[in-house]
RNA sequence: GCCCUGGUGGCGGAACUGGUAGACGCGCAGGACUUAAAAUCCUGUUUGCCGAAAGGCGAGUGCGGGUUCGAUUCCCGCCUGGGGCACCA
């Protein structure tokens, strides 16, 4: 009986469908585990390979708790809304409801095939007005909660609102706008519209004023990506910074606990590591200058008589001898107010170039710019007057737009003064070597007047109080991180349940929800910036807003939804949500790392407050899933110009030469001349003008790197008469790593491999190319190898001529020994999501088993017990086969059996100075004495101590031995 | 530019807490079975030198230093691939 993996495997995955193997359910007396990969968009190009590697890992680790007696929650679902179904639309003229189907029917298909286990009567998108009901409804409730900084949580309005009329704002101060104070009496006297602009300010969801890449030409917002040098990525139209209305949600309010919180959650190191430093938390202070500027009238009291200020945020007050010039963010609005007419001109210029540049351009920049205003900052204690320059390196968004440079302890602001030559103050003596500026904390300061002798590290303290003392300047707690923006001037997305009324938003009922998106033909931009819903008259008759939330919306609660997803009376029930609590283990990229995992804890830390939920950090213990990386092939093509009619031949005639004669530089390989003659019948063709251009090939078409020419001629039309100019016979390819993607034809189709070698061979390879954290690149070679396994293991059970071989007889002690340390090891990977190692000793496993000839039903039905995780469908297949009752997918995962593997000796390696000279078996209790006795007698040892005497002997118990001369 | 991360045979990788570097698999080479092929099995496979062989000596985990009896593992500096940088998801 052969193994036939088609077969099996469409029968068990049949059969697990109608007995329903995978739902599960919310009440269970078994410990829960929750297992969840993160949300997937269905993308029209369909799945390669690179995708289903977390979902096996996860899929693994859920079958393996599962035998381990756990009640498993392992669903998927669709992170349905998005940008590229906008833009299939518009350029297909698809309605993003279809395509997105389409697509996800495909999706499911491919899944289907790999054997997952996930329970599909979970499943919903969030696309589908049942669920973004909820999260309008979430949304909502941002709406009307305010973040109450005193209790560290969010609470609703109305307490806002009842704490105003008693007491002002004395005691929360105003978060969107920081300087504002009003008492209780002041309070009951604004207007409607004044007391909403202000509740506005504390709205945990709000919508205000951001700057976006506008571009005029498509009348749309572009991504920070999708802008270069200034113009938009497609059809290189001018862009330039606008300001919008637009909808935020205030994950500021929740930067210190979402600092926290990584205190309490199993995530990598290096992704705490990303998400801290990207809530950016300093301590430091602001600073305020008196301006000089000589704008509008001179003096120090500038243009109307108002007095211009300058604050700034600085982190190292310690430093504030040492200010050279001051910066200003080219956004800044001291620049409408302090610019001497005389300098006007060259700012404007400077400004309009800025204008142009997209933020990703503005940080990365190495070459330096910058404009002097023409005004200057007076130094609080020195008097000085100190320059102040605009430049594209301080952004407007993060601190107050404007810094004080200490060119001398920053590298940055150090090239900038070189640069722009403006004198270096230098405050830490011998430490600044005038090379280059020296960012330490240690040095003694000089020439910092109240702050000299002092270490820098204690000044900081000092510098604060100095400043708030005299009252120009106040400690203060900055973050890097902004408002995260909440919406898009896009169609497919949550629309708003918000109604403008008067230029106030007001809230829709929740008996009204779901908003629904309207149907729409066109997909093209409203006016004014405004999104595809503008053009709806139905919906701007209505007062509704036209912006949509942006694609993390929906994935920034949908670990609840699984829960209870069919739920219509609350988004997921108090019963559900407890019951299954965080989730366990959740894999993913590491490209969500701020973006999709911090909004989602902030969605989770906000539930928790207004009490929906019972627990704040959404995700116990994260893993991420490596990137599975292409391997491009090339092949090298001639072209032969200069002459016409030679050109028209190879358009007809492509030549294509082999890896190893394509020669870069000048001279042609002499093999290519000749060939080329030959190919053209013409032995005069003027070869001079020849070039070899690199082109992606079909990477399914060639086996490792040599290429199979019939495919190719069939690949494409216009290669069907290519002729060849080969090495050792064979078409070589060249080949590099790059990004799996269609555009490089190095994608490769899970649907081909699993129908070639089956869904478990398929699980098992993609485990076994390494480990799952890693990025790599995918070679179906290797495949091969794991398939070779599966067959090994199916002749511990079936001969090809005999049939049936596996027998009923006692095991021996050397075959429970293989056994379980087979387990033993697979059991330890596993738990490590060392899937790699997992599949190895499964396969050194098997091997041994068939080195003892062994078939025995006892050893063998542990053995494959502990195979189910990866490769289900054989594993059920000969479970049920040896005649055992009920699933294996349930089965109990066997026990090792410590005694069948105790060690009495081992075979210690000997070294002499660190290099290993011999191996000496000796007992696993020896004593250093013994060990010492038993190494300085043997003739090896001796041999190489050359008659010196030892130092001494390093034992280390079950390692090895050390002898040191 | 800033933040994170990786670099080990021809290739994917193993070595879990500083203790025999290269497990397992691919590829390659040679062999067995076969009319032949497929499948399967066996042997070898980091590298240089010596040796008919058994084996021996040396080098070796991106590069250069350091700590240690001992470093792929820890520390410092450099080179280089990948991911992220707020409207791709």
């Amino acid at each position: 009986m052969e193994y036939n993996f088609t077969s099996i495997e469409k029968k068990w995955q049949q059969l697990w469908q109608e007995k329903g193997s995978y739902r599960v359910s919310n009440d269970s007396s078994r410990p829960k585990y929750y297992v969840l990969d993160m949300f997937p968009y269905p993308s029209g190009a369909g799945l390669h390979v690179g995708h289903p590697l977390g979902y096996i890992a996860s899929d693994i680790f859920a079958r393996y708790k599962r035998l381990k007696g756990f009640n498993v929650l392992h669903p998927m679902g669709y992170d349905a809304f998005g940008l590229p179904a906008e833009q299939y639309a518009i350029d297909h003229g698809i309605h993003p409801a279809v395509s997105t189907e389409t697509n996800i029917n495909n999706f499911r298909r491919q899944l289907d095939n790999i054997g997952f286990c996930f329970d599909w009567s979970r499943e919903f998108r969030t696309s589908t007005p049942s669920y973004y009901k909820w999260t309008q409804w979430i949304f909502l409730q941002l709406f009307e909660s305010w973040y109450d900084r005193k209790q560290a949580k969010a609470r609703p309005i109305e307490d806002l609102v009842q704490l105003l009329e008693k007491e002002g704002n004395a005691h929360h101060p105003c978060p969107g706008e920081p300087r504002l104070r009003f008492t209780a009496v002041e309070w009951k006297g604004f207007d409607v519209r004044r007391k909403e602009e202000i509740l506005m300010n504390y709205r945990l969801s709000y919508c205000g004023l951001g700057e976006v890449n506008w571009c005029e030409a498509l009348g749309t917002v572009l991504a920070n990506d999708e802008v270069i040098n200034g113009v938009s990525e497609r059809g290189g139209h001018p862009v330039i910074k606008k300001k919008l209305r637009q909808w935020y949600l205030r994950i500021t309010d929740y930067a210190d606990r979402l600092l926290e919180g990584l205190e309490k959650v199993d995530f990598s190191d290096a992704m705490k590591e990303m998400q801290s430093n990207w809530i950016g938390k300093s301590f430091g202070a602001e600073v305020t200058f008196e301006v000089y500027t000589t704008a509008g009238g001179g003096g120090v009291a500038g243009g109307g008589g108002v007095k211009p200020q300058l604050t700034v945020y600085t982190t190292r007050p310690d430093t504030l001898f040492g200010v050279d010039f001051m910066v200003v963010a080219p956004e800044h609005e001291i620049l409408n107010s302090v610019i001497p007419d005389e300098h006007k001109a060259a700012v404007d210029e400077y400004l309009t170039y800025v204008k142009s540049r997209s933020e990703r351009e503005r940080m990365a920049e190495k070459k330096i710019t910058g404009c002097f205003t023409g005004a200057y900052a007076i130094h609080p204690f020195s008097g000085l007057h100190i320059p102040i320059w605009t430049s594209e390196y301080v952004l407007a968004g993060y601190g107050t737009g404007a810094i004080m440079a200490v060119p001398c302890g920053d590298e940055r602001d150090f090239k900038f003064a070189q640069y722009f030559n403006i004198p270096i103050t230098n405050i830490i003596g011998d430490v600044y070597n005038g090379q280059e500026a020296n960012p330490t904390k240690e040095a003694i300061l000089e020439n910092s007047d109240f702050l000299d002798g002092l270490v820098m590290k204690d000044a900081i303290v000092i510098a604060i109080n100095r400043l708030e003392e005299k009252g120009i300047g106040i400690r203060k707690v900055n973050y890097r991180m902004r408002d995260a923006a909440f919406s898009r001037q896009r169609y497919w997305g949550e629309p708003f349940p918000i109604v403008w009324k008067d230029g106030i938003a007001v809230p829709m009922e929740e008996k009204d929800l779901p908003l629904e998106l309207p149907h729409i033909e066109k997909y093209g931009p409203g006016p004014e910036g405004e999104g595809p819903l503008a053009n709806v008259p139905e919906w701007t008759a209505r007062r509704l807003e036209t912006n949509t939330m942006p694609g993390y919306a929906g994935s920034s609660w949908y670990f609840l939804r699984y829960m209870d997803p069919h739920n219509d009376e609350v988004f997921c029930s108090r019963a559900a949500s407890d019951y299954w609590g965080q989730v366990d283990l959740y894999i993913g990229g590491t490209e969500h790392a701020v973006g999709h995992l911090l909004y989602s804890r902030m969605w989770t830390k906000f539930l928790y407050d207004r009490g929906w939920i019972g627990h704040e950090e959404p995700y116990k213990r994260l893993v991420n899933q490596g990137m599975i990386q292409g391997s491009s092939r090339f092949v090298y093509r001639l072209e032969l110009r200069g002459s016409h009619n030679i050109d028209e031949l190879t358009r007809q005639t492509p030549v294509f030469v082999s890896y190893g004669l394509r020669e870069g530089g000048g001279e042609l390989h002499e093999l290519v001349t000749a060939a080329v003659r030959n190919i053209f019948d013409n032995p005069n063709i003027d070869l001079t003008t020849i070039a070899v251009s690199t082109l992606h090939v079909d990477v399914n078409i060639v086996d490792g790197v040599e290429l199979d020419l019939e495919a190719f001629k069939k690949w494409r039309s216009e290669y069907a008469n290519a002729q060849f100019v080969l090495e050792d016979g064979k078409y070589i390819c060249g080949s590099e790593v790059e990004k799996m993607s269609k555009s490089k034809f190095n994608t490769v189709n899970p649907d081909d491999l699993v129908a070639r070698y089956g869904a478990d061979t398929f699980r098992m390879y993609e485990m076994f190319l390494g480990p799952v954290e890693a990025s790599k690149p995918w070679d179906t070679k290797g495949i091969e190898g794991v398939h070779r396994f599966l067959r090994k293991l199916w002749r511990l059970f079936f001969d090809e001529t005999k049939g049936k071989i596996w027998t009923t007889e006692n095991a021996t002690d050397a075959e429970w020994k293989v056994l379980y340390k087979t387990i033993k090891k697979v059991e330890e990977a596993t738990e490590r999501f060392s899937f790699n190692t997992g599949v190895s000793a499964l396969m050194i496993g098997v091997n041994e088993i068939t080195d003892l000839n062994c078939h025995k039903k006892e050893v063998l039905e542990k053995l494959i017990i502990t195979l189910t995780p990866y490769a289900p469908h054989v594993s059920e297949e000969l479970w049920q086969v040896m005649g055992n009752e009920g699933s294996i997918l349930d089965a109990p995962y066997p026990t090792v059996q410590e005694k069948y593997l105790v060690e009495s000796s081992k075979n210690y390696p000997v070294a002499i100075n660190g290099k290993t000279r011999t191996e000496l078996n000796i007992a696993l209790d020896a004593t250093q004495q013994q060990v010492e006795d038993i190494v300085l007698a043997d003739d090896l040892v001796k041999k190489w101590l050359e008659g010196k005497s030892p130092k001494k002997v390093i034992y280390v118990k079950n390692k090895m031995i050390n002898v040191v001369v």
